[in-house]
DNA sequence: TATGAATGAGGCTTCATTCAT
DNA sequence: GATGAATGAAGCCTCATTCAT
């Protein structure tokens, strides 16, 4: 899994048709995390993904049923990409200092993949459906964390339907962070250490037994 | 204040030209705060706004220098009509249950004027300029009131910049709640209990002193 | 009535904003009828209709919700000049030669509005709507005349049903004559003679006692 | 002659490359035929006509020169099937009666091939020289017949160019009638008796000699 | 100040046709 | 000959904004 999808094809041989198909579609899918990382989806117009993908408009339409249909397509594909990359940087620690590195991998993928601020933030209004799907992704996977904790002895006193509300606290926390503290005039910056600190104190203190908190301090 | 402001220009019959001018004014507004409510902002054109108010297209521009700027000034002004709401609702408790009743306060709020869900979650990024006056209206105010509640020793450990921090982290919690639980098929609906719950358990651990969190079960 | 409307606003006085309303409706109306009578309903795109009328494309849409309806409403406005114009021509003769008034001020007003043709013969095919409508019109005023005269004696052995067939039959036959004889290069020709020979010895020898037959040589 | 081809290739499993040429021109023929009859030329899209005959769209390049020429080729070629048909269901009768006989086959004709209905009847205007040609053969033997008629006696007072205008008017006629009364919401329904006893009446009296009339009721 | 018709840029989508494989 | 992706022109319609009355 690559979330950072190379610029040119490939291989620098012949691509039978099949391939082209595919990379042809490839080109107009990163073309549209491009424009609307950058633009946002209101102002991704199929003119402009078409453009920068190098193609025809009318291409667009041999690939995709709708602009809509590819906009709802953005997000899940991306997500999953979210999803791999904080797992990959989640540790065997114990449970609450998992979460933390769970909070601030989140944030580094932003850096990774800054356009995935704007293609999750957007996406509820302009790619419901491609929310929706995320979110599910998203919720499900984190709930089933939660009670592996809760099974482990490292959190107790939350029922099934807390979790779930607290993983959508969480989101939530984490989405309106990172619009408030990593948007830049150009780019994408880090979260400030503050953010990271208070999150951990909440968190460790509200949800996980009392053992720690100021064990890793960092 | 009212945030349910009369559907008639106030009682006498001659207005005089400031008056007049006033209430076609108040009118677009509150047409907008409808539209942009059912519809999102989105849809919320400049002539559905004008039919619902029963103005022409052209006298919108007589008060609002451009669409946009009137959608700028929605949120900001329902917010304060918000805060009002939220401050009245609040006992003199002890401090951890002041901010449980905040959060409920914010719930109701939401299912007094059903337009405000819309008006908020979708200002981000329709309104992006209206969206921050708002942010930092509530989000200063929010400071202030975990600043007196840390001097009167309820609090302690969180520095000035983590209490910012964990505001935005209330505030995107509370949003993403409102739009998960409080959306239904027509009009807006109260919150289940268990969010409630979920949320007590997490501040009153999380933020305040270990001393009750449990004295007060609703 | 006129069929013919001028091509500059009726008067050189200032227009107030009704009429220049109206007259801009109207000179859309006059484009699309110019259009659809030379190049046909498929190849009158809203473009070309705003473009001979010299105005917007987005004028359009102020005065027709759609280009369907405007080419709706085409038929059945001209399709009431026409039955003004061949009623002025029928005088009154006796019955039969009367329909043969009627067939020939047909092919007349063809002459007198070349535009009509296409507008009729393609109107069911792009206009269904309008053309039903005409054809409701037509019909019922036809179905009249005939039971007028055969009230009067100068049919008889036909039913209702039958009527309704029959003039059927004669607005089938008068568009395809139409279509195959007045139809040429650059315009539209009067119909040969012998067309309206054929067409009245059918008629009355057909429909209408046998008292005459020869008695009106053209 | 068949009017409803077989929906398989001939027998034999193995086709020589001319005979697998053949088969697929034949395929996107009926495809055409099928997709035509059902939604008319307007829809009838080279993409949908190619799914439906389940070949490329490339493909269809390599049979037709264009979609108009195949389009132009779908009349006369069912055309022919018609006046096949027709001659086959007209008998030894006297004249009057076997021009009755042709006008109901013709009615039986658009029940067998329901497709025939729009494809006769848009022609005119989406396929004009297939439609010219379609025009020409079929009056053209229509005309023979009638002259055919005149020398045996039954018909006089009829010039070659009124024989013309009137076979015109039949056609005219019949289009118009099967269109008014051929159509139904699923499919193609029989004429009603008093559409066939109107022609009856108005042909017999007005185009044959006052013989019968009456002598062969149905 | 109120009106509402006029403007014209820009958006999405369809489709006949071409052409490299 | 068969394939089907690529092309790009063209179509219909929306909408914020302007301006003459």
């Amino acid at each position: 899994m690559t979330h950072r999808p190379a610029a040119a094809p490939p291989k620098v041989t012949k691509l039978n048709r099949v391939e082209r198909n595919a990379w042809t579609k490839q080109k107009i899918f990163e073309a549209a995390t491009k424009v609307v990382g950058k633009y946002g989806y209101a102002e991704a117009s199929v003119a402009r993904i078409t453009e920068e993908a190098g193609v025809a408009q009318g291409t667009f339409y041999n690939h995709f049923e709708s602009r809509q249909e590819l906009l709802d397509q953005l997000l899940p594909k991306i997500g999953l990409d979210m999803v791999q990359f904080i797992r990959a940087r989640t540790g065997t620690a114990h449970a609450a200092r998992q979460e933390i590195e769970r909070f601030s991998a989140f944030f580094d993928f932003i850096r990774e993949v800054p356009e995935f601020l704007r293609i999750l933030n957007e996406a509820e209004f302009f790619a419901p459906s491609g929310y929706q799907k995320h979110l599910d992704n998203i919720s499900i996977a984190y709930v089933r964390i939660l009670k592996r904790v809760r099974l482990a002895g490292a959190i107790d006193d939350y029922s099934d339907d807390e979790f779930e509300a607290i993983v959508h606290m969480f989101m939530g926390a984490r989405g309106y962070l990172s619009r408030r503290y990593s948007y830049s005039a150009d780019g994408v910056t880090a979260v400030p250490d503050h953010v990271i600190t208070a999150y951990r104190k909440l968190i460790t203190r509200g949800l996980f037994h009392r053992s720690g908190d100021n064990d890793d301090e960092r």
